[in-house]
DNA sequence: CTGAAAGCGCTTACAG
DNA sequence: CTGAAAGCGCTTACAG
C-alpha cells in the first residue's frame, strides 16, 4: 500500500504537495498537479482515512442504530430508508456506521461512547416516538444529531428533524377515496398515546369536515399492528347502522386487515369498499388487489437528514444570536407524501 | 477531551503505563491498575480509535453493502438479519459499516477503494447469487471476506462461507406436512437457473420419494416472487387431476399467494390444505391463519459469519500447506433451520 | 507555488 | 513491573 511519502518521492515534490493535489488541487501549477496526478494513479495510491481522521478529527462517519423489535413487528420499509441513507451519505463522501442500543434513555451511553471515541461524528436517529427522551440527552450533551420524525408532545422539538406530514397525506386519502365516489370514510389508527397516530387521524378528520363528511364513530383504534386488529375494526365500521364505503388506514398492515376482511366477506377491495394503506411497503404492491398507499419520500428525507446533519454551520458551537440564518426553517423540514393509487381504492 | 497523555499525567505514570492498563491490564501491579483506572474514569477517558487503527491499522468495521432492489422486492428479513449482524460484531468490538454498490463485478472497485483506504478490514456478503462473480474477485485480491449463501454452480466455492441447509428445511416440512395426514404435497418454486430454489426443491423432492408420495407435476416454477404467482401456481395444483392437500412454498410471498388462492375458493389453510411458507418474515405472523414457515437461524448465521471474518488466523497470507487445520470445516458452515408451526399447516 | 517540520493520539518493541 | 522514544500516515500553519 502506498504512502503520501512515496507518491511525493515517486514525483518528486514534497508531501505537502501531494496532499495538496488531493485536497485543493487549485493551488498547484497545472504541470506540477499532473505530475503528481499520474504518480498517484501510478502507485495505486488511496489515502489512509484514518490518519485522515486523526488529524483533521472528522471520522464522516454516521452512526444509526438498528431498531430492534421484541415484539416481533419488523420495520418493512427499513431496507428502503436504510439504502437511501447510505446513498445520500456517500454523495458526501460519507458513510452510515450501525450500532445497537437499549431503547430510551438507557442506550444514551452507546451513542455517548461511540461519539466519544470517535467512531462517528453524529447521528440519525429514527423510529422516534412519543416522548422519546434521546434528543434532549444528545442536544444537552452537544453531540450532533438529527431526527427523522418528530417528538411529539413537548413544548419545543429539540434539535433538528425532518419529517413527513402524515396529516396532509390522510386528508389526500380522503379527498382520492371522495373523488371516487365514497362518501362514508372510517380511519383505522392506533392508540391516542401516539402523537404519530393523532397527527394522521387529524389530517383525515379535518378532510372529512371539510366534505362534509361525518366522523362520528368512523376512527377505530387498533392496540397493536396486525391484520387481525384491522380485520376486527373493519368488521366494526361494516357492521355499523351506516357501513362505511371507504376505509382509510394508518398503517399498511391494518389496510391488509381491511382487505383481508373483506374478501371474506365476498366484498371486493376498489369495487364496494375503497382502501388506502401507509408507508407503500412492500405489502402494496404485493396483495391482489394491490393496495393503495401513502408513500413516505425516503431519497428526499434522507437528502435532508444527512444535509442537516452535514451543514457547516453548527450554530450551538459558535455565536447563538448574532446569527442572521432563521434557525427554524433550515433545520426543521416537513415534506409531502405521496399517495401511491393502486386497485384497492379504485376499480381497474 | 481527555488523552491518553492527560490521564499519565495525572496518574503520575508514563502514557505505556496508561495504554497498558486498557489493553494488557495483567501487566500492571494491582495498586498501579487501581490507581491509573481511577484517572481514566475521572477524567472519563475514551481512547480514540483513529488513533488507535492508524498505529494498529485494524479498524474494526466491517463492510456490508445494502442491497438496492429496483424491481422493488424487498428483502423482508434484513432488519433481522442487519440486527443479528451488528450484535455479533459488537460482542468481537466491531461495528458494521454501510455502503451501496452497483451489482455484479461492477460494484467491486467500490469494495476495494474501502478497503484500500482503510474504512473496513473486511466484508460480509448476502444476496449471494448464482454465479456471484464478487466472492471470485475479492479472494484474488486477497480482501477478506466472508459470504451468507453459496455460490452455486461453481466448482469450487471461493472463499469462506455460512449457509442454511435449505433441502433439509423443506425436506422437514414435507414429513410435518405428511404426519398431519397430508399425502399429495406440492411444491412452488422459482426458475431453474436458481441453484437455491434447486436445492430447496432437492429436499422436498427426495422428502417426498422418501415417503413415497409422488412428486410427479407437483413441482410448480414461478417466474416473479409475488402473491398472484403464488395463487396462480397453487390454482393449478388444486385444479389437477389429484389435487394436492399440501403445499410447500420456497418464499412467504408465494405461501401467502397460496393461501389467498384457498381463501378464494372457500378453502381454509390448515383444514383441507396445509401450507409452509420460507424465511418466517414478518408477513407470516401477520396473516390469519398464521403461516408455518421454515425459519433461518439468523443470530447464529450472524455469529459464524462474524467468527469466520475475524479467526485470527489469515490462512492465505502465511504458510497454507503447513496448516493442520482442516480448511473445510472451519470455514464452511452449513446451519440447520428451524420449522415454525402454525396454523396454515394444522388446524387449531 | 512549494517545502521542512510539528503534531493528531495512540501502540509497541526496547531498555532499565 | 515501568518508562522514554519511535512511528503509524496524514494535514496544516509557517517560511521561503
Amino acid at each position: 500500500m502506498a504512502t503520501l511519502k512515496q507518491v511525493a518521492a515517486h514525483a518528486e515534490v514534497s508531501v505537502q504537495t501531494v496532499s495538496n493535489a488531493l485536497n485543493a488541487p487549485h493551488r498547484l501549477r497545472p504541470d506540477t498537479l499532473q505530475r503528481v496526478t499520474k504518480s498517484i494513479e501510478l502507485l495505486n495510491y488511496r489515502p489512509n482515512r484514518n490518519a485522515r481522521s486523526l488529524r483533521t478529527s472528522a471520522v464522516e462517519l454516521i452512526g444509526y442504530c438498528v431498531p430492534s423489535w421484541p415484539n416481533g413487528q419488523a420495520h418493512l420499509v427499513m431496507d428502503q430508508f436504510l439504502h437511501a441513507l447510505c446513498t445520500a451519505a456517500e454523495t458526501t463522501s460519507r458513510h452510515i456506521l450501525l450500532f445497537t442500543a437499549p431503547v430510551g434513555l438507557e442506550g444514551m451511553p452507546v451513542y455517548e461512547d461511540l461519539h466519544a471515541r470517535r467512531l462517528v461524528d453524529g447521528f440519525v436517529l429514527s423510529q422516534t416516538e412519543t416522548h422519546d427522551p434521546r434528543h434532549g440527552w444528545l442536544k444537552e450533551q452537544e453531540i450532533p444529531f438529527v431526527s427523522f420524525g418528530r417528538v411529539w408532545k413537548e413544548t419545543t422539538q429539540p434539535g433538528p428533524f425532518v419529517d413527513v406530514d402524515g396529516a396532509a397525506g390522510c386528508a389526500a386519502a380522503v379527498r382520492h377515496l371522495y373523488d371516487a365516489g365514497r362518501r362514508r370514510i372510517g380511519f383505522l389508527s392506533w392508540p391516542k398515546s401516539s402523537g404519530l397516530a393523532e397527527d394522521r387521524l387529524s389530517g383525515w378528520s379535518d378532510a372529512c369536515k371539510q366534505l362534509g363528511l361525518s366522523t362520528s364513530g368512523r376512527a377505530m383504534r387498533c392496540v397493536d399492528d396486525t391484520i387481525d386488529e384491522g380485520a376486527g375494526a373493519t368488521a366494526e365500521l361494516l357492521d355499523a347502522t351506516e357501513p362505511v364505503d371507504g376505509i382509510v388506514a394508518i398503517s399498511d398492515v391494518l389496510a391488509l386487515g381491511a382487505l383481508s376482511e373483506l374478501n371474506r366477506r365476498g366484498l371486493t377491495a376498489g369495487v364496494e369498499v375503497g382502501v388506502t394503506g401507509f408507508d407503500d411497503s412492500p405489502l402494496a404492491s404485493v396483495v391482489s388487489p394491490a393496495l393503495t398507499s401513502i408513500r413516505q419520500p425516503m431519497d428526499q428525507i434522507a437528502t435532508e437528514l444527512i444535509d442537516i446533519l452535514t451543514a457547516p454551520t453548527r450554530r450551538s458551537a459558535d455565536n447563538p444570536d448574532a446569527d442572521p440564518t432563521p434557525a427554524r426553517s433550515s433545520t426543521e423540514r416537513l415534506l409531502q407524501p405521496e399517495l401511491v393509487i393502486r386497485g384497492s381504492s379504485a376499480p381497474g
